[in-house]
DNA sequence: TGCCTGTCGATTGGATCCAATCTAACAATC
DNA sequence: GATTGTTAGATTGGATCCAATCGACAGGCA
């Protein structure tokens, strides 16, 4: 674990205020991209030693990670990466799927060709990345192009956070599937219904989206058993 | 003997486990209630007094709170309780709009007698309310109680902060227009779709509620300028 | 043998202490 | 008289220290 902590140390990235701050971003990005993978014990005096910190500031990262539901805090016994169960990724979905056509009803009268072509440019990205890893941040930045101008932060803010919780099911899909299974003629409808400012097809498009990517990975889950085990 | 101590501790209130869970509960609270308004600086010193811990528990429930969006952290400046401001509460029933439909779509079909039952008395509970600062609680109750099978908790625990998060608008709805924007026939008709276990009608009325609730709301708060000066 | 109990090490929760930073008032200079 | 530099106080961020709790394991007892 600490070895693939030593690896985020080492990119520098934005300049944070509080070391809490920074540490809490950090280990964010970690459990996002799995590299903390579902239920690793987060030992403080351990993630102290690797951040050069002392435990304060991994305390108070942890709390807010809690309260976003990354982790998981039982009293006197620490926290762990929360698990990956197909409960949490039907309610994680279910959540998208409230949030997601909202915010793109409430984006797309402001959205401009230039918002569009970004999109655009984005959905390209994706047919010539080779590094999965990497295909979480652009799914991402292409759903929440779409959904930027709907000038409500914390709708936004949520959304995004549920959408970047979302990192740790694609990479099952991922792995299990391959590319198929990005449904890049999807995020093409959607990006040319948003484009002809029509929200029923957009969002109709959305929710079908969202739905076949949690029966798909609902039915991975399930065969496969409990990933904790 | 273990059912007898079962029901004992069942009495009794939440225990709270450790000091930062009870800070963080009774500062919400107060939060949410109004006791401490928007704007309240929340000196880490003077509350760890009241609190008779000392300020590290604090710190910890206000990272918390602050991941709610509930206070507003400045690195060396401190904390102060969100303001309300037209475009928050905009954004808050923007979030309601797209997450309590969700939920009742997911908890209808496995709704019981009992439940609509319990909703019920929860509506006539408000008609005989004689004491304001509680039918926000009472308010929420009844739409959580609708909201109860969806069996997605994140989706219900989001769902239930945010229309936590809504008792503050309350209050000024209340306070400004009186009980008659209590809307209990709305209320009442979203009921009376539930039993019928008509998904569209039940959330068509939610959403209407929704929708009505925010644009008093707004040409209240608008009308009378921004509330923090 | 199997169960209960008590002790020990590890780890967290909470308290106290120190350093860094911000605010504000006041003095000096232009 | 306005602006800027300085300094003192208040307040937070972070480090260190102590106490409470949990898990494991060994030993006593039926």
């Amino acid at each position: 674990m600490t070895a693939a902590l030593a690896e985020l140390l080492a990119e520098k990235g934005p300049r944070y205020r509080t070391a809490t701050e920074y540490v809490e971003a950090a280990l964010r990005q970690a459990i996002l991209t799995g590299a903390l993978p579902p239920g690793s014990p987060l030992r403080q005096e351990e993630l102290a030693a690797a951040f050069k910190v002392s435990r304060m500031p991994i305390r108070e990262a942890l709390r807010q990670l809690e309260a976003q539901a990354l982790v998981d805090f039982q009293p006197h016994k620490g926290a762990v990466v929360v698990e990956i169960t197909p409960e949490d990724a039907a309610d994680n979905y279910a959540i998208r799927a409230a949030l997601e056509p909202a915010a793109l009803r409430h984006s797309l009268p402001h959205l401009t060709e230039a918002d569009f072509r970004l999109a655009e440019e984005i959905v390209d990205a994706m047919d010539s990345e080779t590094d999965d890893s990497r295909l979480g941040a652009l799914n991402r930045r292409f759903h929440m192009a779409l959904y930027a101008r709907a000038g409500l932060p914390r709708l936004l803010a949520l959304t995004a956070q549920h959408l970047a919780g979302a990192d740790r099911y694609l990479l099952f899909h991922v792995a299990a599937f391959g590319r198929a299974h990005l449904h890049q003629d999807q995020h093409r409808a959607l990006l040319e219904a948003s484009r002809a400012r029509d929200a029923d097809a957009a969002t109709a498009i959305l929710e079908a989206h969202l739905a076949e990517a949690n029966a798909t990975l609902q039915h991975y889950l399930q065969r496969r058993g409990a990933p904790a085990g």
